[in-house]
DNA sequence: TGTACATCAGTGAACGCGCGTTCACTGATGTAC
DNA sequence: TGTACATCAGTGAACGCGCGTTCACTGATGTAC
């Protein structure tokens, strides 16, 4: 069942953006190859003719998660986007939410190629904001440091309280509140 | 090979203390069971004297681990806590740490047992630092949680970095500078 | 343009392995007399 | 206090299962003439 060349890409990129949806709601152990070639709509045996490894597959998926991510910034501000990051959809949509609360916590025990693409990923990320933000310009980069890692750790401590919790929802209106650093 | 109540108490107090380094270090799933009570100093098949299943030990360990924070912060103001919280040495050594950063991630994906075990855990550590912070008294809850979610979140992306990374010390640096939120 | 053949994306069975959990057994501890 | 027996923490082999990975195979696609 051989496939044209431009299918087989489409296929690939298919099994990328399946995999960093999988990855960021289940985490990098919680999704078998079988069951991330499966909802892709594949057979796992095919796998192997597109990544070396699961692990490749990892690192490709992280980077794909983050260009998602910065193209949906592509046009706010650090504060629209900071405000839009503290939300409850955002919170309990694992799956289509940042990478970096999602699997942040996963890649500090995960090779250091992978932690290579959440450098990477923060980098690109705070350049992003900083270019929307020169209008105002007083907002110096240590500050937007600053948001970022109050952002994600909101997002994580949120999504680490039951789903009913209001100490879940607390966390995220106290940080949008404060959001000035 | 019967043991003593209090040598069998004992080993189980040790079993847990393992539990919640290993797990702060590798993650809930890069921990058996087996390796879990041979780093503990015992064979795999008595874990289920002491436990109903691995994820009953899960819950109770991350208590442990919190436990532990809480004692370590006993004497301290939040500033002190927080400014100790953004220190290389804690940020490399996940098995010793604060609990939030390390399995936080992890937490969002576990059953509810132990999303409710984080829930208290935030609880018990907001509710200790204000205590500490009584003499300042400007200090609002709401602020208090803005600054554990930027110490948490500042930890979770400078581990997400290789380990030379200028970007996971500037993390540190960035927050440490700006911590009053 | 049409034909013959090599390529290779996708299939599905199979591999070795480590996981969480169970179980028959051991022998020191705790208890009843 | 001393003896006989039940208890049960800890042992280590075994269980079924799902994992990442491999492999022989299929058949449409791409290529050479």
């Amino acid at each position: 069942m051989r496939v044209s060349k431009a299918q087989a890409q489409a296929n690939r990129a298919l099994i990328v953006e399946t995999a960093s949806r999988l990855f960021r709601e289940r985490g990098y152990d919680g999704v078998g190859v079988a069951d991330l070639m499966a909802a892709a709509g594949f057979t796992h045996g095919g796998f192997y003719k597109h990544f070396a490894s699961k692990a490749d597959l990892i690192a490709e998926s992280a980077a794909c998660g983050i260009a998602k991510s910065l193209e949906h910034s592509q046009d706010l501000s650090a504060r629209q986007f900071f405000d839009r990051y503290l939300t409850r959809q955002h919170r309990d949509a694992r799956d289509l939410g940042c990478t970096l609360p999602a699997l942040g916590g996963d890649a500090a025990r995960q090779p250091e190629a992978l932690k290579a693409v959440f450098a990477d990923a923060i980098e690109a990320l705070l350049t992003a904001l900083a270019r929307h933000d020169q209008e105002t310009g007083e907002q110096g980069r240590a500050q937007l440091v600053g948001q970022l890692a109050q952002v994600v750790g909101a997002i994580v401590l949120s999504r680490a309280c039951p789903d009913d919790s209001p100490l879940a929802d607390e966390i995220l209106s106290a940080c949008r509140s404060h959001g000035t650093s």
